[in-house]
DNA sequence: GGCAGATGTTTCGCACTCAAACTATATTGA
DNA sequence: TCAATATAGTTTGAGTGCGAAACATCTGCC
């Protein structure tokens, strides 16, 4: 029977994780902005100017995650790149005015009917039911310590890729 | 400040999600089989011969995504598919020995330390937590009802495209 | 000065996920 | 019978997400 409560407890992760999925391309079709984009540009317009790796941990998501969605909220206009002319390796992130009104009339990030059920409890069941996520999480990155080194920075040969076309010309190095 | 609560509820979310993920991708490079394929893989070990609509119910993903997940299965020889005789709509799949012999010996699909710190637990706090993982599923899932109609069938011209060219000759319809 | 290593970011390849569109087949009804 | 509709499954297109590798730049050391 403990078998029973693990798998009670896969699948409702599980369903979770589709829920919010779910979710997140409802938010997309009704307000033109995926769940993962509406954090992210919250996020940026919370922290003034950033950078990616802030921002990556600001959301918890990895770097290469975090480039891909700032490249479409950029392609949308909502966000602003450009240069750290001091330390040329790092780049500035903005939100625009248009993103900006974007964050203001959008919903919370966080599904409408959860939250609705949510302020239906008791404050200390709100707190409880917080609590007992947080818990699991806990239980879950306790996880991700040990493994994976992954060490990188190796020979580094020239292969003459673009990098960076979609910065205004002049930005990338020569 | 109830805001405040709603944002950790978030943020948990999203966080178990990345766990879940990650522990995905441990799982892929040790035993070779990512979580999704394992939790599937088991699902139709448990079930023996099945559908790819029953399956989809069964681990609470669509169709398309399982179509994915079982092509995958499908060329590391862990499943049979072939079409039912009786309805030719319907694929029928099943697990090989290989399959079959990889579930034994793959570990649980949930993390091994949650796993672990959940049966660390008294049983009641176990209970008491997958109670409200469940809740959170109820709360979340009663959102999707209302919207997605989604009705297709539309008039279907034919386009001469190629199907199913992973089964073996002579199943595909003439 | 110059180079070795560190740091910041993007690219690449892959897996997963869905909705919508599409093909193929079965069922229903006139 | 045979056309309309329903059902089963796959394909397509797009977003998300990661690790590894590639690249750009900076810092420290000699």
């Amino acid at each position: 029977m403990t078998a029973s409560i693990e798998d009670d407890v896969l699948r409702s992760l599980r369903r979770i994780n589709r829920a919010v999925d779910l979710h997140s391309r409802r938010l997309a079709s009704l307000h033109k902005l995926t769940g993962p984009q509406l954090v992210c540009l919250r996020a940026i317009d919370t922290l003034g100017t950033t950078t990616p790796s802030v921002l990556a941990r600001e959301v918890s998501l990895s770097q290469a995650t975090l480039t891909g969605i700032v490249d479409r909220l950029y392609k949308r206009g909502l966000v602003e790149r450009r240069r750290d002319e001091q330390d040329r390796r790092r780049v500035l992130i903005r939100s625009t005015p248009t993103g900006r009104r974007l964050v203001e009339q959008a919903p919370s990030p966080l599904q409408d009917t959860l939250a609705a059920n949510l302020r239906r409890l008791p404050v200390d069941e709100q707190e409880r039911l917080a609590a007992t996520l947080q818990q699991v999480v806990g239980m879950m990155e306790a996880d991700a310590l040990d493994a994976s080194p992954m060490l990188t920075t190796g020979p580094v040969t020239a292969t003459g890729r673009q990098v960076l076309e979609f910065l205004e010309p002049g930005t990338r190095a020569q």
